[in-house]
DNA sequence: AGACATGATTATAG
DNA sequence: CTATAATCATGTCT
């Protein structure tokens, strides 16, 4: 009994001095209790007493040292503080359970891995344009500059701003208070028993309550971002049609390497530059006008006639030379694997009657059938020319030789999608997907090829 | 307004 | 990674 008053005592001048109030008699004026007061009960109302009235002024009054120093320096100082020790030590239950390191929230992992990855967090880019590069960069490598190109990397930075010096506030709020706590607890470590343990639970506590307010911070920014990216998304997503001459340059190379439409990576910068459009646009390109032109070919006939006209024209004189070269200096000509090529486009073009070469073809019938591209290739160039100009290819052709190859190859190519047989027979579908299959440095290559042309790939 | 063209994205496979 | 195929969403033409 006896004991247990004296800690009910002792909690109350703790608490008193440290925090709130509490116990039977903190409370009370020590002198409006008398009657059976010896002296030491007399002291320690007067302590208490003390200590209420500096946790009723503010501490920053000079006064309050003085009287914290008489407080220290009472002779029942040592003694009530050895009491405490002694209790803290029996009721030590005040620091169990504190899980110190806590698993680094997964939450709050993504949350920064995010804020990374968007360049929020990270180091700071210069001018942002860097980190609009990258964020470019990672959504498809979109590099023109837009409007809403500036527009998104102007949001970014503002909320990177924002992010950063609220981060900072905070750092700053969390130091300070930390700060302000610790001498507090060693201030009050004179008074009552107070671990350097406790001190850092207190700090950890206070760090906790102050991450989880920057988790919010973080979390909010990411919304931000996460906002700002998919409106800037949905504005990439707003296409813009390439320019006529981008188009024509595209569908240049596409049509003069029909039989192997794989522009490799320089291909692409030349044409990416040439285009000024980028490298994946240029991928994108080939991928959808692949695709698209093997789905309906037949739609593609026009354009692939005149492209192939075009480039004949352009690339006439020099193949002429070339294949009549090979033609005279050897029979098996080296073309034979493009012919190769070219020969299983028409063999399913053998049921399609629209155009002349068809036509040729299948008067001459089995012919063309055969494996022998070599011949085939031959005959048609002899038949070239004179029977072919007023065909169906609509441009005046004054091409040779080539022009011919190119539009082999095309008619061959789509013939059957136009034919009796509107799909493409399996037959059909080998023979373009030939394409990769096929991809042959034999290279095909079309027509062309040979000489003109702009495959530089392998060369460069 | 509707159909078609076209650049970009996504899902999937090798 | 690249390629294809399907699909989306917009641009453009009628």
């Amino acid at each position: 009994m006896d004991e247990q008053a004296r800690i009910m005592q002792a909690l109350g001048g703790v608490s008193l001095a440290g925090h709130s109030v509490q116990g039977g008699m903190g409370l009370q004026p020590p002198h409006g209790h008398d009657g059976t007061d010896d002296g030491r009960k007399q002291d320690i109302g007067d302590i208490l007493h003390q200590i209420m009235t500096i946790t009723d002024q503010s501490l920053d009054e000079a006064q309050a040292k003085n009287r914290k120093h008489g407080l220290n320096c009472h002779r029942m100082k040592p003694a009530l503080f050895s009491v405490l020790c002694e209790i803290k030590e029996k009721t030590g239950l005040s620091i169990r359970g504190s899980q110190e390191e806590d698993p680094p929230d997964p939450q709050l992992m993504r949350l920064d891995n995010m804020l990374l990855a968007e360049g929020v967090s990270g180091p700071e880019k210069g001018g942002g344009s860097a980190a609009a590069a990258a964020a470019a960069a990672a959504s498809g490598g979109a590099s023109d500059n837009s409007i809403e190109h500036s527009d998104y990397r102007s949001k970014l930075t503002q909320i990177r701003q924002i992010y950063h010096t609220e981060l900072e506030k905070y750092e700053q709020a969390c130091n300070e208070f930390t700060t302000h706590v610790m001498n507090l607890l060693r201030e009050q470590s004179r008074t009552r028993p107070i671990s350097p343990k406790e001190i850092e639970r207190m700090v950890g506590i206070i760090h906790r309550k102050f991450s989880s307010i920057q988790m919010q911070l973080k979390q909010s920014t990411c919304e931000a971002v996460m906002i700002l990216r998919s409106r800037f998304l949905d504005a990439r997503r707003k296409r813009r049609n390439f320019s006529k001459q981008a188009t024509e340059i595209l569908n240049e190379y596409f049509y003069s390497h029909l039989s192997n439409p794989y522009p490799s990576e320089e291909a692409k910068e030349e044409l990416a530059k040439k285009c000024s459009i980028t490298v994946s646009q240029v991928s994108n390109w080939f991928g959808n006008k692949r695709i698209r032109y093997k789905k309906n070919i037949g739609k593609f006939q026009e354009e692939a006639n005149l492209y192939a006209a075009k480039t004949a024209v352009t690339a006439a004189h020099a193949v002429a030379a070339a294949v009549q070269n090979s033609q005279t200096n050897s029979p098996t000509t080296p073309n034979s694997g493009f012919q190769m090529k070219d020969e299983e486009f028409q063999l399913d073009s053998a049921e399609s009657k629209n155009t002349l070469l068809t036509n040729m073809f299948t008067g001459s019938s089995g012919s063309f059938n055969l494996p022998n591209s070599g011949d085939m290739f031959l005959s048609m160039q002899s038949l070239n020319g004179d029977s072919y100009q007023g065909a169906q290819v609509g441009v005046n052709v004054q091409s040779q030789v080539d022009t011919l190859r190119h539009v082999i190859s095309q008619t061959a190519g789509y013939s059957e999608a136009l034919g009796g047989n509107t799909m493409y027979s399996p037959n059909g579908l080998n023979a373009n997907g030939g394409w990769h299959d096929a991809m042959t440095p034999s290279s095909v290559i079309s027509p062309t090829e040979g000489p003109g042309s702009v495959h530089s790939d392998t060369s460069n």
